[in-house]
DNA sequence: TTGAAAGCGGTACCAT
DNA sequence: ATGGTACCGCTTTCAA
């Protein structure tokens, strides 16, 4: 009785070779005649054998998965991307697929809630995760801890991480916050407030470095009232820009933590009646599609989702290879000039 | 010498019965004293037991794992949700994992690059899937019709598909669409223009439907000029508005396909000087997040993501426990009134 | 109610 | 260059 799946053993019978044999032939990792080889190819062609990775990894075989995490949501990444103050974090995890399976990794997406540290390791090694990849806003997770401990093969993304196997990817947040305050001082902006969640360590307090790094070359002085700390939530930056009408400190720009912010800044400038950038001129971060759809179009700062993918994709092969993990790695940023920044008023 | 893992020998070992006893303990296929049961789970907790689902699957177990697939990128679901085209579809599919995983099921998505009809069907098998759901937009996929012919459990999402082992989930769409021009006929316009892909079957066929009924309802003669085809894409969109207005035809509102396209529709107008909703009406589709952070709010039509995520796997686990599949499902759709709609101007 | 043993589909070590 | 075979961790008859 023929069952469903093709088995290593039918290839090898066909072939007229040994089962060791067609498992080398797919594993490359001892010579095969190349006769034997061709055979072998072509019958696995023939009869559309497909390897059972579960019973490879049974029996031992070197795992090509990764698994990707990223933590402080309920369930896996999926819930939490569904949030419009995720849509960045799409397009990287977009960038990191493209890289790792054009790097011949299979891509594991845990579904069950998370547990406990330990259990997170557990789970990890029973589904033979041969690395992670870590995308967080939630910093103080046990479960980075334990990765670390264990020197369980990981590369943080958008956070601060690093071991014996362990490194980490960011953008270069300062750099990008320089950038744009520059251009918001170019433009003769010297009352610029800044509504971001300047407490997240990598993405939060880098641009806040940056931004303020800039005033200060500029010999600006920053006003307290001007600085507005935010979730990076839509809600919160629409409250926060309310909270600074109210203040009733002026300003001519803002330079919100993300473009999802900046819309949401937008649109709280429009309901109190205020023009951009007629009145106010606002920068956003990320370089979303979004930026380009909306009116007016978002002046930003560009993030290299796609160099930042294969910036991990590239580490974790070299952990995995046994290297030493390479130092953490700053990816550029740039800003892109668009329609919600002009000179202010005279 | 200890290796990482636990197994289910150590625990048998520990408890002081047999492999097999836990095997059932774990499995419930067969009834165990109270007792011994009880002192098997204690160790498993003790020791932190997780049962290796690969090697369960190898020897039989029955799977859980339910594969998640979008026919139509290059690679899985996740490039084709980085388009903001697709945002309503991650609403989906977080949906559709919140129930699964309460369901018990396990989700997979495929990271490979999709292959033939008959590699699809063999990996699917492969990674042992009990079932699949297919969310799609390209429908003359051959391997929609290889799953349909090998009768493997299936629920097809925002298209069409019956089979013994499958049926499909989609919105209301006519009906969406209905409520929607009847808003508008209600507000007093009569010359509504419609961007949508109406050549795709579901969404776009049916939404095209609705709209057409209300109209005809309401005695309105359609103006072939106001009815613009159009991809889901932001720039799609835009373009057809672009054409719209160079047509010269006189019109007071749009019904766009989707939000997305809505606020593509909405950027047009604006670079041409009309204003929403003072100069032209616009009506969205689905009810993303983002219609409330663009100004003006969009008036939109709400598709329930939840419901539908309920409705597959309800309908997966039907079919699964070896239940008919259950007719294809229609989930209702409701008119959400905000800011882009009003009176036409005398 | 509980055990023993035969695989599931592969890989890798040890031979030849 | 190729075979033989002992597992990997678990489920499932078949027996007791």
């Amino acid at each position: 009785m023929r069952r469903g799946r093709v088995t290593i053993a039918e290839v090898a019978e066909r072939a007229g070779v040994s089962l060791t044999t067609v498992s080398h032939v797919l594993s490359a990792r001892r010579p095969v005649a190349p006769g034997t080889r061709q055979r072998v190819l072509e019958i696995i062609d023939e009869l559309g054998y497909e390897p059972d990775s579960a019973a490879a990894g049974l029996a031992g075989a070197r795992s090509t998965t990764i698994a990707l995490d990223a933590f402080g949501g309920t369930s896996w990444a999926l819930s939490q991307l569904v949030e419009p103050e995720s849509y960045f974090y799409i397009g990287l995890l977009r960038a990191i697929e493209a890289h790792a399976t054009a790097a011949g990794y299979d891509l594991l997406m845990p579904s069950r809630p998370q547990d406990d540290a330990g259990g997170y390791l557990r789970r990890l090694r029973s589904r033979r995760a041969a690395g992670v990849v870590v995308m967080a806003r939630n910093f103080d997770d046990p479960r980075t801890r334990a990765l670390l401990e264990a020197q369980f093969p990981t590369v943080f993304v958008d956070m601060f991480g690093r071991g014996p196997k362990a490194t980490s990817v960011t953008s270069d947040n300062a750099d990008g916050a320089r950038q744009a305050t520059e251009h918001l001082l170019a433009l003769g902006h010297r009352r610029i407030a800044r509504i971001s969640k300047a407490a997240d360590p990598m993405a939060g307090q880098g641009r806040n470095t940056g931004a303020r790094a800039a005033l200060s070359a500029a010999g600006v002085l920053e006003d307290p009232r001007l600085v507005l700390e935010a979730e990076w939530t839509p809600d919160a930056a629409y409250q926060a820009t309310v909270r600074l009408l109210r203040s009733g400190a002026p300003f001519t720009a803002v330079l919100a933590g993300s473009d999802v912010m900046a819309i949401n800044v937008i649109a709280a400038l429009a309901d109190h009646g205020l023009r951009v950038p007629e009145d106010v001129s606002v920068v956003g971060f990320d370089d979303l599609q979004l930026g380009t759809m909306v009116r007016p179009t978002l002046t930003t700062v560009r993030q290299d989702t796609d160099a930042m993918g294969a910036a991990v994709i590239e580490a974790l092969r070299r952990i995995l290879d046994g290297e030493p993990a390479p130092e953490p790695i700053l990816v550029p940023t740039a800003l892109v000039v668009r329609g919600s920044t002009a000179a202010p008023r005279p």
